[in-house]
DNA sequence: TATACGTGGCA
DNA sequence: TTGCCAAGTAT
């Protein structure tokens, strides 16, 4: 479980939260139980939200196949949902002390300035060359777990992407990269990814102390709830809003806000909204909003919609 | 093989 | 404000 929370995210993000998903998930079984809209629901905030389907999913996996205990093997561990080459490693390492390697982006940053190895470490070739160097490593250890997080703790802590501590560094006297002064080019920064700018229309509808959400199936924040939307290229009227929605009115925009993802740049407009009585919707009380699986950025779309300051009963009845 | 997938901290 | 980065995986 706390491999899956780690995937992409730092530990001290996923310590605040790791408590409450012991207490509530304590074991495969009990999560099985609890249901995929419950972790969905403990997610909440975490992003990459298709971990938390995976996991669940995983846990009926290790319920159904392996008797509600986790697999120590790497080719059963593989087969779990969620789970890829570096998580499966770091469960058969450090939970059963097996020489089994592990390669993270602290990992692959480590050995490349070891070596002061110029090239990539992103592409196919880079990735080979450090699961090989990590297999070695691993295969020498005494204690496989402690290599493998000791590799992982330097690299978040000392080995930094930028300036790194080179003077506080255990490895400093066999490190490459710092005999040759080259440790703020190696290993060189990935291609950045291109950052999509678009528009999102989030339309926001609340009756009696209700808003109105509908479960996103495609593209951002798929599978969780979020106020009704349109995504376009750049800002367009409420009528085009109006067509491309279905929404049975839209009126003018009451909030504006910006926050970027990894891929795009997203800027909201809130507009007050209604819909067709047959639209598929699912009313949410407001006061509820804290124990529902929504996007966080939906969240802040229903925050701007009640807006201190906004004359908002007026306005969102419109 | 290249993309898509979130969020918050930091320089 | 902007860009980069973080204990990756699935498609």
């Amino acid at each position: 479980m706390s491999e899956a929370l780690l995937q992409q995210t730092q530990v001290a993000r996923v310590a605040e939260r790791f408590p409450e998903f012991m207490r509530r998930f304590p074991t495969p079984r009990a999560m099985v139980k609890a249901g995929p809209s419950a972790v969905l629901e403990a997610w909440r905030g975490l992003g990459y939200y298709r971990r938390a389907r995976s996991l669940h999913a995983a846990a009926e996996r290790i319920v159904a196949v392996h008797g509600g205990q986790v697999p120590c093997d790497m080719q059963a561990l593989l087969e779990l949902p969620g789970v890829g080459r570096y998580t499966a490693g770091a469960v058969a390492s450090i939970v059963f002390g097996q020489h089994q390697p592990i390669v993270d982006g602290n990992v692959a940053r480590v050995l490349s300035r070891l070596a002061d190895r110029r090239a990539s470490a992103a592409d196919r070739e880079g990735q080979s060359w450090c699961w090989e160097q990590a297999t070695q490593l691993v295969k020498a250890a005494k204690d496989p777990g402690a290599t493998n997080e000791a590799l992982m703790e330097l690299g978040a802590t000392v080995c930094t992407p930028m300036q790194p501590r080179c003077g506080a560094c255990p490895l400093r006297d066999m490190c490459g990269a710092r005999a040759a002064g080259s440790q703020d080019e190696v290993p060189p920064p990935k291609p950045g990814a291109a950052v999509k700018r678009v528009v999102h229309h989030a339309l926001v509808q609340i009756r009696d102390g209700r808003v109105a959400l509908e479960r996103r199936t495609e593209g951002l924040w798929s599978g969780l709830l979020a106020p009704p939307s349109v995504e376009t290229p750049r800002a367009i009227s409420c009528r085009q809003v109006q067509a491309l929605s279905g929404a049975s009115t839209v009126a003018r925009a009451i909030a504006r806000f910006d926050f970027q993802t990894t891929h795009r740049r997203v800027h909201f407009i809130v507009h007050p909204a209604s819909f067709p009585e047959d639209r598929p919707l699912q009313w949410v009380p407001l006061r509820r909003l804290g124990s529902v699986a929504i996007a966080s950025a939906g969240l802040r779309v229903v925050e701007a919609a009640r807006g201190q300051g906004a004359p908002r009963a007026a306005r969102l009845r419109a």
